[in-house]
DNA sequence: CTTGACCCTGTACCCTGGTACAGGGTGTAA
DNA sequence: TTACACCCTGTACCAGGGTACAGGGTCAAG
């Protein structure tokens, strides 16, 4: 199981930077299987989706940090189921707000893409026309400081 | 129409930073309505709404770049349609694999949560499980340098 | 007419998320 | 046995997106 691979190949297979990667361990978000006698680190499929799971979260404007508790999310024998939940249910109201906000953005530019066809000259931004709304999309409690 | 409010109200209302909004405004992304005879910025809803939207779009991973280009996009005397079209064609394509992709990731959620409920413990990492996906997550054809 | 809250410009600083060396070891194919 | 691609650690640097003064004007209530 868990082909083995070093650490290059495992970043051009995701399309990442191997600093990337090295990075990543740094911040204890994703570290190697296991090390060769060498010293080089060795990852196998498991680590390899979680990479990926990494990046395609970074493009959807989660954090690192946010990243991080999304990964953890498990029930363990430790973690009280509980709080799991609440965990997942916050993360999951978050994430919705997120797609509605995307959906109407994708509405936006559907109906911009219809006048083009029909001709028909948008004078004002109609992106914003489309998404009056005030809700927003909220990213975390700002806990910093 | 547009009723006047100074930097601070809109700041405010919107839950931004007042020193963002003249940093938006550097950036050439929000401009001031108008400025009173003492230098003040005076601002609209229009202007709101502008800054609702880029709130918004930061949240959901786009950058000031793309929102900028997002927020141009409309069919003027000056656009040619095509362009706008085509422009908005890829944006369009770029927000719907976001909208999947976040997809996923609810649906690995509710399952986790549901999981929880029935009170079974789930030993690895449940988000990982459902998105295995290799899809990547589109950011914009990365231009830098 | 003063005081407190707000605004102005300008410049400096900060955090996040990377990237890029420098200096040195590894591994394998010719 | 060497040459080349790759790996290691450590440290420094960078861009994007803000945030925070400093030094000074504005305005409205008391």
């Amino acid at each position: 199981m868990a082909a083995e691979r070093t650490i290059g190949r495992l970043a051009k297979a995701v399309g990442v930077n191997v600093q990337t990667v090295r990075y990543y361990e740094r911040l204890h978000l994703l570290g190697p299987y296991a090390r060769a006698l060498s010293g080089y680190r060795l990852y196998g499929s498991e680590e390899e989706q979680r990479l990926r799971f990494i990046k395609n979260a970074r493009a959807l404007g989660f954090t690192l940090r946010e990243i991080t508790d999304l990964l953890d999310l498990r029930v363990s024998s430790r973690a009280r189921c509980s709080d799991v939940q609440q965990k997942a249910e916050e993360k999951l109201q978050c994430v919705e707000v997120k797609v509605q906000a995307l959906e109407a953005l994708a509405q936006a530019l559907e109906s911009l893409i219809q006048a083009c066809r029909a001709g028909q000259p948008t004078d004002r931004c109609p992106i914003l026309k489309r998404l009056e709304k005030k809700a927003e999309v909220q990213v975390e409690s700002r806990t910093r400081r």
